[in-house]
DNA sequence: CGGGAAATTGAATAGACTCAAAAGTTGTGG
DNA sequence: CCACAACTTTTGAGTCTATTCAATTTCCCG
């Protein structure tokens, strides 16, 4: 059970052209070239928007005015914030099937960004719109989930070592998209060393050293960077279950 | 404006005892010695059931089946989780007129109980039963709030220090239950420096000696343990925002 | 292939933690 | 109303995990 559930909303059809992703957006210290860093809408289903959006591409930025939430149908997306100096924090990825950037309030709190070219639909919202009964309880389930989720990576970055928390990231991404491979799962990684830091809390280097030690302890198995096989699945469940002192 | 969002739901009359609060539950090392550890139903109002709780009564339990949620009348109650070698996780801090416990799992992720005596409003509900729109839409934007405290707790514990996690949770309770003294907000903080520490992800020394630094620069006064009036709230909130290099 | 970014590895540092003890609070009973 | 006991908070000293800064090394992608 992940945290994606399916969402068919009969909202009206858009009158405005939804978040045309408006500054290419600052960035980190090095000012990342984005080849063609813009939404371009596809078309629509009458329920919703679909949006094509290149690698990098800003759905919508932190402080922009909320009007719509999305379902990814392709690729991936993140969704991060900025600290003041500059430091990062990745609140979630969101891979096909799942719905982000639902909230009550009037601006986005995130900033949502392509991780690689991908499609998502938009669907207009307004915390007044009339809704669906059918319609207001799935997006209910879909809030109440994003809600868990966020309390657990709240529990991960609050009283988790590093180990234990790269442990509970690779079981949920697991969990999203594994493969499942003869022996064990396989783990496609579309996220750089930095966005898994930033979201776990971490440095890159720290991320690094502690994939090598899973390796070293043959917990996991390294294809290039990007792809890991989930050797010792119970091994990592413990660890991501937080048995440091072994009391359980 | 705070996490609470008024809810005001035409529930049935509940058919059962709603979460008889079982076990006393297993607590952190010491075994705490609580006085009337139970739930004492008091009466409905045709709406939800009132719940009286004493200090220390437990609400409901993490792995206990969902079934209502509910909405704080008076005192405090604590949501938090406890990793199998007694780390603690709290998540939130709830205070009258805030509204927990929804979620779309067949089981409660969390623990509630009461920091102090309270009183709780539990309304019964299941992610199938059929929803007023007006009450649909309450309960959305109470959850998408949840959602939007979750995130930036989130990024607190990922990204922040010691003195920006507490300067951050001390604004937070001063925009919840801070009375407007003379000059300074006043925040009574009704729960234990052990219990900041585990919303924080920090140690109980490391709060208090924060605090103290707090109190040197003259940030903050201290009256007790407990009343901690906030001298400087701009400077408060600089460093609350994560302007560690003085980007901002 | 070759250039440039990303990832890994190494050494030293820093911030928060652990363990320990002192000081302050609170509640209770004489 | 004071004294004592139990608990919470604060302070201190040393340690440890993750960070920072600085190389390499590896991996892509043109």
């Amino acid at each position: 059970m992940t945290t994606a559930t399916a969402i068919r909303l009969a909202t009206r059809i858009p009158s405005q052209p939804l978040s045309p992703a408006p500054s290419p957006s600052r960035r980190m210290p090095a000012p990342a070239p984005q080849p063609s860093n813009r939404v371009a809408p596809r078309g629509f289903n009458g329920l919703g928007i679909t949006l094509d959006l290149s690698k990098g591409g800003i759905l919508f930025e932190e402080g922009a005015v909320a009007g719509s939430y999305y379902k990814v149908m392709s690729g991936a997306v993140r969704l991060y914030k900025l600290l003041p100096d500059g430091r990062r924090h990745i609140a979630d990825f969101f891979v096909a099937g799942d719905v982000f950037g639902l909230t009550s309030r009037a601006t986005y709190d995130f900033t949502a960004e392509a991780i690689t070219d991908a499609t998502v639909v938009g669907y207009r919202w307004q915390v007044h719109d009339p809704i669906d009964p059918g319609v207001g309880r799935s997006l209910l389930a879909t809030v109440c989930a994003g809600l868990a989720a966020a309390q657990e990576q709240a529990l991960v970055l609050g009283r988790m070592s590093a180990a234990e928390r790269l442990s509970t990231f690779l079981l949920r991404m697991a969990e999203r998209t594994g493969h499942r491979d003869e022996t064990a799962p396989v783990v496609d990684l579309f996220m750089s060393r930095t966005d898994i830091a930033d979201h776990l809390g971490l440095t890159t280097e720290t991320v690094s050293r502690t994939f090598t030690e899973f390796k070293r302890r043959r917990l996991i198995a390294l294809e290039g960077t990007t792809h890991v096989a989930l050797l010792q699945l119970q091994a990592l469940r413990v660890i991501g279950a937080g048995c440091r002192h072994g009391h359980a």
